[in-house]
DNA sequence: CATGAATGAGGGTTCATTCAT
DNA sequence: AATGAATGAACCCTCATTCAT
């Protein structure tokens, strides 16, 4: 009989554990780390405190673990649109857009990855480390696919990375404390795309 | 009799509450605003809690105010470094080097600003937005300046500017990473000048 | 399935916060507000500090909420005295004898609101008077209504009540210095009547 | 030498000495014992904290010191009151009258005796009982000497006297509130003496 | 004598975590 | 599974008191 309805439990359960990492996502990226409390979590989640502890060891591991979550999801979305595309500017242009949209539809995500939890835990430093080499790597990617095709310099193809990664949060944390991010996102964007190509040296020639 | 030898008492007050600051940034820096604790800090500065409250009002007051201090500090130092040149690379060239002496011999400044208490308190919002609009009026004035002078094509100045802040700053931390960033430094400067100038489209002449 | 029992459950809770109320009175009534801590009230209750947060928002607000539930069942009382009788001699008898079973039955009522709390707490101070004039209003009716009846002559009801308030509470906070309060409250009690009775210009008569 | 202006320096400390104990007064009589802090004391008499502890051995003994003596001056003024009178209306009429002098010009000693300490340190708490019972036997010597002289008939003196006691500082503490006491004073006086007269069976003659 | 910088015990309060139901 | 009452370590801060100058 248990095991019978284990599919729908389980489901059922599985719902229950996302709603909780969503309301738990929601509000670090409000509050931060440290003024999140688990009663707020479970508050939004409409759930008992000791459900938390239920589903998750204790607020650190969580945090951590939807740090990394998170990150996942933003490299991977920007990695697809980075794959999609052959051209350099195809593929700066379609990964910046992936990122905004990402900030824009999902600021929260962006909240914590730059902002919440900086800082604020000692366990966090390296993940926050791994997220910004895998990050930088994209582009770093990008860049020497780019010198191999002769289309752009030889240059240190990881330090550019390192440059643009820093330049497009920038932009985009700025994006989000506009009232109305995605009216301003369409310039951003091609503030950004033509920023990044001039810097790595790349000559606009008929096509894009 | 009694009458205090203001001059000497006085600079010992000074002192102290500088030195008292100095391990407060450092704490600060090191543990990020929230787990860094009173006694943490006075137990840095070889004082007792009561002397914490003797000098300085609460913690946020105290924490907010050397954020300030910092990024005022930071912030004029970099300018000094800009204003004593005429030409955008040696403009750019001189607030970097600013930017870079400050990184290395005092990073508490650099974790303070840019990791100790980002979204760790409400009202350091405002000033953290402050500094970054600080900072990036640095370099929008830069770049206005050369487009003034037709050394570069006309463009969206306050967007480069931001994207220069977030480049430098990304580039910045990674080098305090390195267990030698002094030697590092070097290479890295360079680097993010190249970036910088071919970002805005700036023709390498003859000189530099 | 955990549907809490919320009867049950319900129950428990407020007894166990009934009883830190009583604790809470106990202690405050035998120290004072300020000297009073939440460790000693806790302790008395035989809970973790944690448990007073869960009951009660803070120190200042229990006090002056059961500054204000004690002096209600106090005034209650004498008003339920007072108003079972309807001769004047009987009035004012039956509204000490209630005053005074108070004071020997649960003294630390009594501590609670004539020493406890004096001058302790600003925001005490117009619940002090709010009971005082309460206190004062029912010995005032009940000479108005003697006065009306013709029993007594004419006089300033206001005053009078006023110097009965002070003057019984002067009589019962000696009476519980002595080691057996209860013995001597008869001989007191028939003192306060003799005298507020006197006090109005009451003629005694054949009865009582 | 140093003896030779020994006149003088005692004198000035004195003066200082008494300077500091008024400021006292008047702040524990704002704000009750455990609120006015030793800074509030100090500052109110314009000297420094160390000053307070070469003239004081510590909060607790100032206050308590204050308290006696406080008391001490309120009794004496309340007897000079009294021993110039010779019948029972006019002792008690003089000790009124001192006592509401007081209250009016010194409402910072009242303050002090029936609010700012009560309950709020155990080593009070004898003297005041010892204050309540000396103003409780000058009220009671005046009766005796009216039931020796058959004015008034035999009675439990110790017992009215508390009465008198508690009847007389209600009608005082309530007196304070009005924004003019002194307007209010002379009713009230004419209100206590008609009520302690009649209380004790005292019969209007001819005179007062 | 006078000063005020320095001390640290102790108080109120928060909040992550546990566990009986 | 789910609940929420209960716990207590740890935090920020106050303030009476001391002592070198």
């Amino acid at each position: 009989m248990a095991y019978r309805s284990s599919e729908k439990t389980r489901q059922k359960k599985d719902a229950k554990r996302t709603s909780m990492m969503q309301a738990a996502v929601s509000v670090f990226a409000e509050k931060g780390y440290h003024s999140a409390t688990i009663r707020d979590i479970v508050k939004e989640a409409n759930v008992a405190i000791g459900t938390f502890y239920f589903y998750f060891p204790d607020k650190e591991t969580l945090f951590v673990h939807l740090y990394e979550e998170t990150a996942d999801f933003l490299l991977q979305t920007i990695e697809q649109g980075v794959k999609g595309q052959s051209s350099l500017p195809k593929q700066i242009q379609a990964g910046l857009q992936s990122y905004l949209n990402i900030a824009i539809y999902e600021p929260a995500i962006i909240n914590l990855l730059l902002v919440g939890g900086i800082g604020a835990l000692p366990s966090l430093a390296e993940k926050r480390l791994a997220y910004r080499d895998r990050l930088t790597s994209i582009w770093q990617n990008v860049i020497e696919q780019a010198i191999s095709a002769n289309v752009i310099p030889e240059q240190n193809s990881r330090r550019i990375a390192e440059l643009y990664s820093g330049a497009f949060d920038e932009v985009v944390l700025n994006l989000l404390l506009y009232p109305e991010p995605s009216i301003e996102a369409s310039p951003a964007l091609l503030d950004m795309i033509n920023f990044a190509l001039n810097a790595v040296g790349y000559r606009h020639s008929e096509s894009d």
